[in-house]
DNA sequence: TATATATTGAACACCGTGTTCAATAAGCAG
DNA sequence: CTGCTTATTGAACACGGTGTTCAATATATA
């Protein structure tokens, strides 16, 4: 009893895979359980055996890529390197037409989210340790202001079919965030 | 034939009102015709006549709110005034729970992107004039970095009932545009 | 006041939903 | 390989929202 029945396996498989294939015409919500099924290929009913409406595929989805490819953001790995920004573009860019679906706007509204409660912790510890003296809460400030716009970059990135090199795309937003901090000393309170 | 028929002009007022009181619980697409009727004390039938999907009451609201809270974005009023900022957080506070919907996860999607076409072209006319040296496709850059960024801080900013004065929250605002545009400098092609 | 037209309520077929049931197929443990 | 377990299938069902029609009614406008 380790492992989930292969049939099972199977059925989540070709649900994701027809998914995916839908994602790229449609957005999440216009998707219907009817022709999702008929896309993989299975009945109707054996989707309510694993799943109440489509975004619950998605969201197996984006949960499999966060843990196998964006595994290194782990805190508990302590991996304190600045190069999970670099790490972070690889697995973008060798997952790209995923990457696509997921980071764009047919994607999952919950996967920004996602990512950005998966981030903020190791982004804001870095910060702290490079600017001791800043106050959690302005960091915080800056963070809300910095991811997002990082985000959308870092889609138009890959949709425009990466025109801009990668390590100098990745070295503009170093850059841009850098500067963002400096902001934070004209602050006020 | 000057304006629209009275009765037209009362039903698609309750349509709207009926929306935003709807919109305040769930999201848009989880909105249905029959309902958002029930709501609005109207027959089914009559939303046919006007529109074809709750969200076609919600651009219609959107598109007032531009047209009647944002004019001063209007790129023929020449207003190259740089309190235009200021203007644009008197109207979202006085408007504070439209914008709240407007912006917000259970807002139209296309809301941000209009707004964005809308700011873009003033913003970028602005900065031109300020970096005459830098070239436009690096403003641009900045201007999808920031843009989202400044969008999610105003978000936060009125759910969270304005803990920041009004000056203050501008004045960070403006700052982080500001230092972003400091990056250019150093990015290379 | 007379005319134009917006709204209503009812009815209709259509389609996706969520659930059930027995029959069938396929995996898994011994 | 065999027998047991369980996932999948296909059919049927009631339910509810959709989009459209029609004549009847109410209301605005000229």
């Amino acid at each position: 009893m380790k492992n989930e029945d292969t049939r099972v396996q199977y059925t989540k498989k070709v649900l994701k895979d027809a998914l995916l294939r839908l994602l790229k015409s449609k957005p999440i919500n216009k998707i219907t359980i009817k022709e999702l099924c008929e896309e993989a290929g299975l009945n109707r009913g054996t989707f309510y055996l694993h799943y109440y409406e489509p975004n619950d595929v998605l969201k197996e989805i984006e949960e499999e890529f966060v843990r196998e490819k964006l595994a290194f953001f782990d805190p508990y790995m302590k991996n304190d390197s600045p190069d999970q920004l670099a790490k972070l573009f690889e697995a973008v860019l060798t997952n790209s037409e995923l990457s696509m679906v997921l980071f764009g706007h047919n994607g999952a509204p919950q996967f920004t989210a996602r990512i950005k409660e998966l981030v903020r912790e190791g982004v804001l510890r870095e910060w702290q340790k490079e600017f001791p003296s800043y106050k959690r809460e302005d960091l915080e400030f800056v963070f809300e202001f910095a991811f997002p716009g990082a985000m959308n970059l870092m889609l138009n990135w890959i949709s425009g079919e990466g025109k801009l090199p990668v390590q100098e795309f990745a070295h503009r937003l170093d850059l841009l965030g850098h500067y963002c901090h400096l902001a934070i000393r004209e602050f006020q309170h």
